[in-house]
DNA sequence: CCTCCACAGGAAGCGCAGGAGT
DNA sequence: ACTCCTGCGCTTCCTGTGGAGG
């Protein structure tokens, strides 16, 4: 009985005509045949990495770029190509760095490589050298070629200095069988400058930049990609349009742009539209900022989150140029609330960096002259956004 | 000119959970 | 079971500092 109405459902669904034809290909997962306007990169990347065919070492690579301009993707579709043409002899391992206890410190970042191989080890217990250990002995066993691509480099290196990228180079001269080139991509195109001149030379052997899309490429992309996507006329005119514009002004971000278009229509499918309107745009907007901000807050350790929800108290209740101390004096008050452990003001000095970094927080050091130096800190959304997330933090606080 | 505020943010080290070796 | 190791979140202690008020 159940199964029969869930077929029913099942066919239903399938039978009616949505706007999707494949929504896969607008997830970031998806790497297309056809790169636009990536031409001039994916041909230095495949210059520069075309000895791998040949079974030699190419140089390292350190690729920056804002984010969105297709600097993961061009070494995916690259590393993918070589692969094919190697018959998989041609290895990549791809971390992105940033990611909260995953690998944001020397020791998870090993543990993530180790776990490639199939080799986990425990969280905390080991020493680092002996992860490195491991990893050179399971690299060394047999004669490959390792691509090692270190996504969002820059966030890790700021947490915890550059020694792991010395460590890294360096293993690299040890190896006997197996060649291993390290590809650095980075947000930020100044941070390469304060590192390590010896992590420097060794690892941008090869530069490429990877510049912002303009309005009209960012369009020839969704094109190609709503192709695949979208059936026939299920865009009414100007979607595509109105997608680059608004991605084009956040300098350049095809990824934003990708995704408004995917939550445009899924939200006109779920209205049971047959076409995207640019009104579904418009709302997509909206709720794609607000997913990616509560993401962030929710995925925050409960001290963060005291520390957040101190600073939309203060801002609630008129206080202007919200400083450390102040909300210091709040988040005291909450955590005892909330039945939380205080934290010094150092450490919450340090979560309130944190958010910085994630975005949610605006923070600048200013100097009042005889009145100290501290930071001021600001929202910088919605005040209908700054009432969900109080409400939500209220309510897994308190 | 100097002073002095209210912190920023570096350095060191502590305690805990969890190894490895004996 | 014991010792001795480690990484990590956190505390403790510290020095540094831009500029308004004197």
């Amino acid at each position: 009985m159940t199964q029969i109405s869930l077929t029913d459902i099942f066919q239903g669904y399938t039978k009616r005509r949505g706007v999707f034809k494949n929504k896969n290909t607008l997830s970031i997962a998806f790497t297309p045949e056809n790169i636009p306007h990536r031409e001039d990169q994916i041909k230095q990347l495949g210059m520069i990495l075309a000895p791998l065919l040949g079974g030699e070492k190419p140089s390292n690579i350190f690729i920056y770029g804002k984010p969105g301009t297709g600097k993961s993707l061009c070494i995916k579709h690259i590393s993918e190509k070589i692969n094919e043409r190697a018959n998989g002899k041609v290895r990549t391992l791809y971390i992105n760095c940033k990611m909260r206890r995953v690998s944001d410190t020397e020791y998870r970042l090993l543990s993530q490589l180790l776990s490639f191989f199939d080799v986990e080890v425990p969280y905390t217990g080991l020493p680092t050298d002996s992860l490195y250990n491991k990893f050179f002995k399971l690299l060394d066993e047999k004669e490959q070629n390792v691509l090692l691509v270190l996504d969002e480099i820059d966030a890790l290196v700021k947490k915890v200095g550059d020694g792991i990228l010395y460590n890294l180079t360096r293993i690299n001269q040890e190896l006997e069988k197996t060649k291993l080139t390290i590809v650095g991509i980075s947000n930020n195109i100044s941070f390469i400058n304060d590192m390590d001149p010896r992590v420097k030379s060794s690892l941008s052997e090869e530069e490429v930049l990877f510049p912002p899309y303009n309005a009209s490429e960012i369009k020839d992309i969704l094109r190609e990609r709503s192709l695949l996507a979208f059936n026939e006329n299920a865009l009414s005119p100007g979607v595509l349009e109105k997608c680059s514009a608004l991605a084009a002004q956040e300098h350049g971000d095809a990824r934003k742009a990708l995704d408004l278009l995917r939550i445009a229509g899924e939200l006109a499918e779920r209205m049971g539209n047959e076409q995207v309107l640019k009104e579904h745009v418009d709302v997509a907007e909206k709720k794609l900022d607000r997913d990616k901000t509560m993401e962030i807050i929710k995925s925050q350790p409960k001290q963060s989150q005291c520390v957040l929800l101190s600073v939309i108290d203060l801002y609630k209740s008129g206080t202007k140029n919200i400083q450390t101390g102040d909300i210091y004096d709040v988040y005291t008050r909450m955590c005892k609330k909330a039945g939380v452990k205080v934290l010094t003001q150092r450490r919450v000095s340090d979560l309130i960096s944190e958010l910085d970094m994630f975005g949610i927080l605006n923070s600048k050091v200013i100097s009042k002259g005889r009145y100290g130096r501290t930071r001021e800190i600001r929202l910088s959304m919605s005040l209908d956004m700054i009432n969900k997330i109080e409400n939500f933090l209220k309510h897994v606080l308190i």
